[in-house]
DNA sequence: GAAGCACTACTTTTT
DNA sequence: GTAGTGCTTC
């Protein structure tokens, strides 16, 4: 029965087989984190242990499906399939359609992802007609989400004499009633944010006891993947969890929390010993991962933070290839240079594409990157970014299937019942929007019986919005009737969704229609797999409901489909946390980039921006390359930029000389998206602005940029009069700093930006 | 009430 | 460069 245990080392063999009482496994990078969590759970049900009553929380849907897979094929029985594992957001999830109704909550309650929290949030601070400007929904969000993480509730926020300076010396002081009246609003529309899932579990084990105890029976055996990035709210309810049969196990790396801006806190990890004190701890340190050059990088690099465990990664592996790194002239350059590394390494070792992987710090790197692999034919598959069930068909068919499953949904309401077309405008929902609140009851209560809540409107109006109510109610009755997919494709025709954008008869049209089809798609597939791919043991028939639980919490990278298995892979650095590619080419290694503008002012902040360059390192195999580029495009300009600080990091003699921009002839010729046949769509609109800053004004006549002086009067066509502050730089790289009456200070690269002497 | 256009803010990272 | 918002016109 061990024999598959035979595939571990000393230390891990170890760590897998300590199966009862608290232990923490601080494993280093590539050192086998997932493969003991995996083991164990392997080892615990080959002891016996009943598959329900093991919980394995991970950070991902792709981690826990793929763990679970593994598990399977270990112990070579699909009982497997009966561990409770998932993310800690799905499993919650899961836990409070069971038990919700404790705290008012239906089990049909609607989950809203951070778009369709925002769009709330955005529309309280419009309705409380305060200033969007300072009071910006992302800020407010992100404190609610903060506070929401620290277990913090609306009362407590209001009463914190700390928060609420805090918040007066940012000149928002009413951040506490937007939460007050966010929470409120939330709760009536019978939906959850993605906080509310910890929360909301938190409060039903701390007022339940029951409850809780049911769960500590259940979850004999907890383990926990990726726990230094676990918050405050996540912490609790795991300790709470295990406070009968301590039988928890956590794994983690310090040096690769990367998620303090989300609430992660590291102090979890230096907590767990005090919590247990008989703990038994485990360190992972030998990589079978990378090489030696890339683990002795990636050492050098995470030295330089003075926060940390300490222990030693190393690796038996061969010394490897010397770390690359390319010195491109523009972010197209650089996109140009690494497509054609990847073009060259390639054709000569006969790798496959999926071999490699382009991270970077930003989503918004990505273009550069894809319309260097397009040029050349490398086929790549972007994750996340915009992602599929961000698009806006996506939502809106989205919320067609939340609306009737939940008809208290607000947000579904307002997104829907004028999206087809039907006539019932801004007017109109404002009018009854306002009844619902001063009846306090539901926007959709209010829809079903205008005349009952005094809302004044016409007859054609009302017949409308019954047209709509009386269609959404037989939805909720086909829904009954059919399974998941009929059900789905009945709401895209029957509401008018998809009509609407084939009769668009655009390229964005055809698209969104596409769109809309490959979530169709997608739904057949659940149906056809029944619940059981639906991470855990809820037996149901695949109905809309049953896919509906889970969506919200899916993201791009959960979508795995067969034509994108030989794909170079481009993603943030994020989302490539506990992946791993032969061939790793890191991007944009600029300062202000990478480090993160954002992220330079603190320790704090700069050595998580540290251990995500070092999460960065340590994904490569077998070779690694960095590059950066002088100037970038960012914000609609070009900025010049200079090279990264972790650049310094790594010691010279691991790294290559830079490959030169050595973009043939051509000087400064940008070959400008021109790619023959790749964008036909989009052609239409950029002839319009293709012609930056040049074309647009022929009449504006510019002045030499070398007769250009500081304190010099001058205009720009578009900022107006201004006086140069400051200028630097030589030649084609001369940067002006100009202050322009009304507008403020401006950097304008002189090759691009046309100034007059006045 | 709907469609079209111009303006603005945004880009850190995600369940 | 983009998406969302708000203004204007029909």
């Amino acid at each position: 029965m061990e024999s598959f245990l035979e595939h571990l080392n000393k230390e891990q063999h170890a760590a897998t087989v300590q199966s009862e009482g608290p232990v923490m496994v601080i494993a280093g990078a590539g050192a086998g984190k997932t493969r003991v969590l995996t083991y164990r759970v392997a080892y615990l049900l080959s002891k016996g242990v009943d598959p329900f009553n093991i919980l394995a929380l991970t950070f991902t849907n792709k981690a826990a499906r793929e763990m679970k897979e593994r598990v399977i094929n270990l112990i070579g029985d699909a009982e497997g399939r009966n561990v409770w594992m998932g993310t800690f957001h799905s499993i919650f999830a899961k836990i409070l359609r069971i038990d919700g109704h404790l705290l008012g909550y239906p089990s049909n309650y609607s989950i809203y992802d951070s778009d369709d929290s925002k769009r709330l949030v955005r529309l309280i601070i419009k309705e409380m007609d305060l200033d969007n400007k300072l009071y910006s929904p992302n800020y407010v969000s992100h404190r609610i989400s903060a506070a929401k993480s620290n277990l913090v509730s609306p009362v407590e926020y209001a009463n914190d004499p700390d928060i609420l300076s805090a918040d007066e010396s940012a000149r928002k002081p009413l951040i506490k009633d937007i939460y007050k009246s966010y929470n409120e609003r939330l709760k009536r529309a019978d939906a959850m944010d993605f906080d509310d899932l910890l929360f909301n579990t938190f409060l039903l084990f701390s007022q339940f006891g029951e409850t809780l105890y049911k769960y500590q029976q259940k979850f004999r055996y907890i383990l926990v993947d990726e726990y230094q990035d676990t918050n405050h709210a996540q912490y609790l309810i795991i300790k709470k969890l295990a406070a009968n049969s301590e039988n928890i196990c956590v794994v983690g790396d310090d040096a690769q929390s990367i998620y303090a801006f989300r609430g992660a806190n590291i102090g979890n990890m230096l907590n767990f010993k005090n919590d247990y004190p008989d703990y038994k701890l485990f360190k992972l340190e030998q990589n079978y991962r990378s090489t030696k050059i890339i683990v002795e990088a990636a050492n050098q690099v995470i030295t330089y933070n003075k926060d940390q465990i300490k222990k030693t990664v190393w690796t038996d592996n061969d010394r490897g290839a010397s770390i690359g790194l390319i010195r491109a002239r523009s972010d197209n350059d650089e996109g140009d240079l690494v497509a054609n590394a990847i073009f060259e390494k390639k054709m000569n070792n006969q790798l496959p594409n999926y071999a490699f992987a382009i991270l970077y710090r930003t989503n918004a790197q990505s273009r550069s990157m894809e319309e260097a692999l397009r040029k050349l034919n490398i086929p790549y598959r972007i994750y996340g970014g915009l992602s599929f069930y961000s698009r806006k068909e996506i939502k809106d068919l989205l919320a067609y299937f939340r609306l009737t499953i939940n008809h208290n949904d607000e947000d579904a309401v307002q997104r829907t019942i004028n999206t087809p077309a039907r006539g019932i405008g801004k007017t109109t929902m404002e009018k009854l929007s306002v009844a619902a609140h001063e009846h306090n009851t539901t926007l959709w209560e209010v829809l079903n019986n205008p005349l009952s809540f005094q809302v004044q409107l016409n007859t054609g109006t009302r017949t409308k919005i019954s047209a709509f109510t009386t269609l959404i109610k037989s939805f909720a009755a086909e829904v009954q009737k059919k399974d998941a997919f009929e059900a789905a494709k009945h709401i895209a025709n029957a509401s008018g969704l998809l009509r609407m954008y084939r009769e668009e008869d655009t390229p964005e049209g055809i698209n969104r229609v596409e769109n809309m089809e490959e979530l169709l798609n997608a739904i057949k597939e659940f149906t056809e797999k029944g619940a059981e791919q639906n991470a855990g043991d809820l037996q149901g028939q695949g109905s809309l409901e049953e896919f509906m639980q889970n969506v919200s919490l899916l993201t791009d990278t959960d979508n795995d489909k067969e034509e994108d298995r030989d794909k170079v892979t481009l993603m943030t650095i994020h989302a490539a946390k506990g992946l791993e590619f032969p061939y790793v080419f890191i991007v944009g290694l600029e300062e202000n980039l990478f480090p993160s503008i954002q992220a330079i002012n603190t320790r704090a902040d700069l050595e998580e921006e540290r251990r995500l360059f070092y999460v960065a390192l340590t994904r490569a195999e077998k070779m690694l390359t960095l590059s950066y580029a002088e100037s970038r495009f960012r914000w609609g300009q070009f900025t010049l930029t200079e090279p990264s600080r972790f650049l310094d990091e790594i010691d010279e003699q691991l790294i290559d000389k830079p490959r030169k921009a050595a973009t043939q002839k051509a000087g400064g010729k940008r070959a400008e998206s021109q790619s023959p046949g790749s964008n036909y769509r989009s052609l239409k609109t950029k002839s319009h602005t293709a012609g930056k800053g040049g074309t647009n004004h022929s009449t504006f006549e510019a002045s030499d940029p070398a007769a250009l002086q500081t304190g010099m009067e001058v205009e720009h066509s578009k900022f107006g009069k201004g006086k140069i502050i400051a200028l630097e730089g030589q030649g084609p790289n001369k940067k002006a700093t100009v202050f322009f009456n009304g507008i403020g200070n401006k950097n304008l690269l002189l090759r691009f930006a046309k100034l007059r002497i006045v």
